[in-house]
DNA sequence: TATGTTAATGGTAATCATTATCAATAAGAA
DNA sequence: TTCTTATTGATAATGATTACCATTAACATA
């Protein structure tokens, strides 16, 4: 359960990184525990900066690689919305009420998360997979549905 | 209907063009041609190349420009799937039965189109666009629904 | 707890897709 | 045919991401 640790205890993720033999060093805590703490959508840069106000040693490199480590481990998902850069948040399992899905805005790139209808997309989502997997005989880890559109504040300004 | 134009009459979209003021130029032209004739996901090199057979006079700079106006038109798709680079497909309308998603192979970079359960998919997203457009007053556009995983042929290799 | 192996790091250069710039060209209206 | 100006092609610039490499620090072992 993400961010309900004693200080100091061990925290949630230690055995998928021992699992995987990965070290767990002093740059992949920090990067974990801005991505709990922050709201989704963040940019590499993003969390480059929240981890350097803490950490500032830490390289941009290390970052990227951190991600890419998570991504693989399923622990992240990484996202493209268009603005060309990289969007990453917490995957936190199937546990979390968190499933949600994204609307873009076209013109100032605000992202809205939503969860509506999720049990139906859920529902959908589940069956599609099931038949998709044994039809093309793929092995599916994850989707993403998104909607592109113009938000309240720019469907004035640009039609 | 794409395709099916006699040689050297009005193509389906030069109307669309009028409409909007732009100029309908050669290369415009054959930009158009080369999405119609391909299959689908293809890079803005893979154009700048199939072009380029064509009409060598063509610029690769001619090629991102015609597609950002595509897309912005209506008339093409734009896609990310995960490599890096811009994918793109025509539109055509929403007359074609060719409405599709993705299954996108995460190893290899394959893409498998698939039509399942697409009426289901389009009874979902229409309910959950017109929630979502008065919830968030959001002019929706667009959406992308897509399934990462693994292919038959790479899920031997990486698990 | 000290030590050795080697994964991981930080800084920086390299890569690569996409954009911006600008003088030359060609659509299309008159 | 002429004129206006959108469009083009070549190329430089940008910006995110990756590669490289010498240094550092996890952590298994003694």
């Amino acid at each position: 359960m993400p961010g309900r640790c004693r200080k100091g205890a061990k925290k949630w993720w230690h055995n998928e990184f021992r699992g995987c033999g990965y070290r767990i060093t002093i740059p992949r805590q920090i990067i974990l525990e801005v991505l709990d703490k922050s709201e989704g959508h963040l940019s590499a840069e993003d969390i480059f900066l929240k981890v350097h106000k803490v950490y500032p040693a830490i390289g941009l490199a290390t970052v990227y690689r951190t991600l890419e480590l998570l991504v693989n481990m399923g622990l992240v998902f990484k996202f493209d919305f268009g603005d060309g850069r990289a969007r990453y948040e917490l995957a936190r399992g199937a546990k979390e009420p968190s499933h949600h899905h994204h609307l873009i805005c076209t013109n100032c790139g605000r992202i809205i998360d939503y969860t509506d209808f999720i049990d139906e997309e859920i529902e959908l989502i589940k069956k599609t997979e099931k038949e998709l997997s044994q039809k093309y005989n793929f092995a599916i880890k994850n989707h993403t549905i998104q909607f592109y559109g113009l938000c309240d504040r720019c469907s004035g300004d640009k039609k």
